[in-house]
DNA sequence: GTCTATAGGCAGATAGAC
DNA sequence: GTCTATCTGCCTATAGAC
């Protein structure tokens, strides 16, 4: 009763799944509207209607995957009590990420950060600054409880870990490995246990 | 006597250092062969003389920063001793480079990286492997004479290193803040101190 | 070595029919 | 919502004169 036509599942989400997989991959400036079209069986035209901008396309693609990045961690606080369990589930989000032959979302838009409109660069170190305090939320619980160790304050090295896994992705890929990435995410880890 | 006519100082040299800084700050998918001719005051069709596609150009980019990133890597070997200081210097090179509102080339180029000559992708990836290699060996050296101490091996800890650098650099630059790589990198050493 | 001129294609975007 | 048709502009690349 919600819609009287319910479409393939809802167009301008397939946009945004596709559009998404194309910049995780290629990257924002190495794709186009008729990529996204032609994956589609749609026209560029039609695209045009649900995001009349590759900006806003930009800009909607961060703030549905923010959201879901909010929401798995939300689910790691509401699912584990140890910090270091929540650290650890923490990296597998990035893992799986990789494992689909993916760089971060915002990792690759911090590379073109330079060439996004104000606003997609405004949601980009956004979205670090939200993983960035989720981090160092749980960092200070470990170092209260005694499950964690780290020298300097905990939004130091929240921003370490954040940086670490972004780079470690980021050359994981390179080498078509992903046990760099794991052997690099475990070194992390390893290193603030007590 | 060497030059009948001295250019500029060398054409294909000039190209380069543009096209570098335009790779470094927008990428390789941003930039084109207008900005570097633009920038130069030549012509399209002159560029296409010196690199006659931009695979080529992109291959020369990646093989002239490979060996000037050598050379200061042997600069450091030969005028620092102590491994501690020499990873100093390793993480000042970044540092300068982050300086100049540039990201690394070939850490920009890992993001892009699906969408490079394979001849491209190939020497990105050296170009890690020779970073590894190399701190690779003064860690060695740091732990067999007592002045570094790190858990596991000494390539993994070296891949740590450069992924770390890297990343903290990627996201440093979405901030516009120095500061936040210098405390990462920092950070990153202060670790390995005994 | 560098130029003018241009090919051929693809980019993002819009108008208007259905 | 999606289509066809089209615009304008930029892209990489080449031919041939100087």
């Amino acid at each position: 009763m919600k819609q009287a036509k319910a479409e393939r599942i809802d167009t301008a989400n397939g946009i945004l799944d596709v559009a998404e997989h194309l910049v995780q991959v290629r990257g924002f400036n190495a794709f186009s509207y008729a990529d996204v079209a032609r994956e589609l069986g749609l026209t560029n035209a039609a695209l045009h209607y649900h995001f009349p901008s590759k900006a806003e396309l930009g800009e909607a693609l961060i703030a549905r995957y923010a959201v879901r990045f909010a929401g798995a961690l939300v689910e790691i606080d509401e699912s584990l009590a140890d910090p270091l369990r929540k650290l650890d589930a923490y990296a597998e989000l990035y893992a799986e990420v990789l494992r689909s032959h993916r760089m971060c979302l915002c990792g690759m838009l911090a590379a073109e950060y330079e060439t996004l409109s104000s606003g997609m660069q405004d949601a980009v170190a956004l979205f670090f600054e939200k993983n960035e305090k989720w981090l160092a939320g749980v960092l200070r619980q470990g170092r209260d409880d005694g499950t964690l160790r780290f020298t300097g304050s905990a939004i130091e090295e929240a921003r370490s870990i954040v940086s670490s896994l972004e780079g470690a992705m980021l050359i994981a890929r390179s080498f078509g490995d992903i046990k760099r990435f794991q052997s690099a995410a475990s070194h992390l880890l390893t290193a603030i246990r007590p």
